[in-house]
DNA sequence: ACAATAGTGTCTTTTAGACAGTATTTG
DNA sequence: CAAATACTGTCTAAAAGACACTATTGT
């Protein structure tokens, strides 16, 4: 930092894209807002940063109070900042845009200020399909959403992260749903396997086998979370 | 955003790791702080964001100042944001890092508030070699620099942005001396050259080849950049 | 028994790693 | 010619892609 003296003041904010894997699918966490601008709109949550907090701690804070948990059970990373000088129309505003994901969470409530908190599959919002009666998102957010998106899809390959879309203990067919859900197709059974299995550390088993399903099908076996984070060289996306 | 009304006010300032390949190590522009706090120091270079402004055009308004070049010629991309409550003792300052990179350039003149402004040898500086007479940096610069560093280490792996390290037309001994200084070693040389003229658009080929040196030797063929911006898979580090 | 899902094996192709050898240029 | 640098080729090992086959469970 270098500069002598004038530095007009901003707000900063941190925004969230939450994601979770619904029926399949990669569903986002939405709140309808309540007040002026784009009262009405959907958005993704966020907040104001406080004085004595940096952005993440603002922006576990606000994880808690949107999903109305104590404790929230996933992973937050920051994604990028956002500060167009008219992306907000009230004042100026600068938004540190972070990306959360979690196993299958509960149907949220709306909180203070939002009329209404739901979650959206991800794909009806970014490729506004024809029929499906989906908003267009406030500010930025939609564009926030799609750098969100892209953020989870490429971590997907060099990394472990999608163990923190799934409940421990999970079972591979569960965690290679979460790679169908994120990249549009599942992955090949069995190079799927070998790949998780063959990186020391992905995945550890347990000996014990998960429930039985009304359909039938052998029962698969539970795995926990490894010590691994990275994934080398990287799962193909296709 | 979701929120009613309290919002503390920030400065919000843009922070520059700018990089360049001297002498074949990777190195990095510092600026002596001409102001307090820490006068005297060296520290990344940037400045506040001003009102009608976005942080990337800030931060290329501050390469323009920082490298006294009208245009600079090179790469930049947003890094992440800092936002510690107390990493600025004068005030709450929220900083967007940046990376910006570019082909050898000339040694800096201090800016109007920097009292001197050079090249460092990034590692010399990180690994706080023994002996070697090097600064400690300001604020959380150390950290950003830090970061900074695996961005652009990670970047070589799976994007084409080593082309920007190299002045056009460029021959691939030089670029592969791009990828010795900021990985360490160089990647082997026949496997280099397979990888990066089997990666479409990676390079395209001149036909015309290099200057002679004086210590002799084939002279490399020259080539320019391609339209391509990933490499995959990615070229392996290690 | 049949359908459904979990899990194993294997053959082929691609790519990386290692490194030996050839080509061109200067002193 | 020797030294230095650019460039090519080849053998091996590892990994991915594709896909057939076996195992277990519910109805």
């Amino acid at each position: 930092m270098t500069s002598t003296s004038e530095h007009p003041p901003f707000a900063v904010a941190v925004d969230l894209a939450v994601f979770t894997i619904r029926d399949g699918a990669l569903a986002v966490l939405l709140v309808e807002r309540g007040e002026e601008p784009f009262r009405g709109s959907w958005a993704l949550p966020g907040g104001f940063l406080e004085a004595e907090e940096d952005a993440e701690q603002a922006a576990w804070r606000e994880l808690r109070e949107e999903t109305g948990m104590e404790r929230f059970p996933g992973h937050l990373e920051q994604l990028r900042t956002y500060s167009a000088p008219d992306r907000d129309p009230r004042m100026r505003v600068v938004s540190v845009a972070h990306v959360a994901l979690a196993p299958d969470l509960p149907e949220p409530q709306a909180g203070t200020d939002a009329a209404d908190a739901r979650w959206w599959v991800v794909d009806d919002l970014l490729e506004a399909a024809d029929g499906t009666d989906t908003p267009t998102l406030a500010f930025d957010h939609g564009q926030i959403l799609l750098d969100a998106r892209e953020r989870v899809r490429a971590k997907l390959e060099y990394t472990t992260l999608a163990t923190e879309f799934v409940a421990e203990p999970f079972t591979l067919p569960e965690l290679r749903r979460v790679y169908a859900a994120v990249w549009g197709a599942p992955p090949d059974l069995g190079n799927f396997r070998r790949k998780v299995l063959g990186t020391d550390g992905f995945v550890v088993p347990t000996d014990v086998r998960g429930e039985a399903t009304e359909a039938g099908g052998r029962r698969a076996l539970l795995y926990r979370r490894g010590p691994a984070t990275v994934v080398t060289p990287p799962m193909a996306r296709g």
